[in-house]
DNA sequence: CCGATTTCAGTAAGACTGATATTA
DNA sequence: CTAATATCAGTCATACTGAAATCG
């Protein structure tokens, strides 16, 4: 809890309010402001979980994206992809887990340009305790039930198309 | 645009698949993991508005927090409070602006403890500039109608409540 | 004396740029 | 040759811990 105090009043409604007064609508800039509070209320909530294992956020997605591959490893590229991550971001990631004993580095037999990291035992013992873990504390959404949950992704759905991330299929699969 | 590949498909929507057939309802981590990336994407696209100021998100928002307040000058623990930060990084920020002459420290002659921070003629003047030039990106929102972005904010207002960041009031003010 | 305010020193994790070795 | 893969060195902005000075 980086910051535990409690202020008698909603401080982005506040400043909303004053926006309204000077610029016009605040629609954007309080929505805007929300999900940057909210990812960091997560964020230290989901680190606060894995800190006993030794993970952060980041490095616990890289490897629940490597004990989900079919081989348990992947191209260093493809982290990056999946991740959304800088290809150094992703080494820088991947170099931590390698040091902790949870990943492996091995040469990709059909580039040879490239790496695979590859899950070790350790590294899906650890990722599937902390995944229990993480699932008790329901991902921090226990304020949430799954309409409002389903929601939040749909509606971010569309920034992450805007940006690029993907290209936008039909439909979603659920 | 740190990774401007495209995907051909949502990798979120496809992680979410997985779970549910390892874990069961991947409802919270598709949300959460959502979360994430809407503010990464969020973060680099105001950043960049920002750039040619001088100006990263967390600096602006300071900046906005006094240029808002009655005698354009705050605590530094008030501005920590507001902005949800922790003291140092409050100490930080400032210092930052201060160097970059856009706020000044002054003693708080109500507490001979304390020091205000207080936006200058070139800070008005910037965070001016800049929140045109942010309102004209709408805040990196255009993909959203006011209906949406005021669901985003109302939907999140229950997590920021949940991590005690403020007392519920009864009612929203607007 | 106790507690609040602020800063400082130091550490850590992450994001990025630019350059480089290697190989498709 | 050009382009892709991955890494390295280094920089930057931020978050935090622990300690300290100052003052209510």
């Amino acid at each position: 809890m980086p910051t535990p105090l409690e202020l008698p009043f909603d401080p982005i409604a506040r400043a909303a309010q004053t926006w309204e007064e000077r610029f016009g609508r605040s629609d954007a800039m309080a929505a805007v402001t929300s999900i940057m509070r909210a990812q960091q209320i997560l964020l230290a909530e989901l680190d606060a979980v894995l800190r006993p294992y030794g993970l952060t956020f980041a490095r616990y997605e890289a490897l629940v994206l490597l004990s989900f591959s079919r081989q348990g490893a992947l191209p260093m590229r493809v982290i990056g992809d999946r991740l959304m991550v800088h290809p150094t971001s992703a080494t820088n990631t991947i170099d931590r887990l390698e040091r902790q004993g949870l990943v492996v580095r091995r040469p990709n037999p059909r580039d040879g340009r490239g790496k695979l990291a590859e899950i070790t035992g350790r590294g899906r013992d650890v990722v599937s305790r902390a995944t229990t873990d993480l699932m008790g504390a329901e991902f921090g959404l226990a304020g949430f039930d799954p309409a409002q949950r389903e929601q939040l992704f749909s509606l971010l759905r569309g920034l992450r198309v805007a940006a690029g991330d993907f290209t936008a299929a039909p439909a979603p699969a659920g």
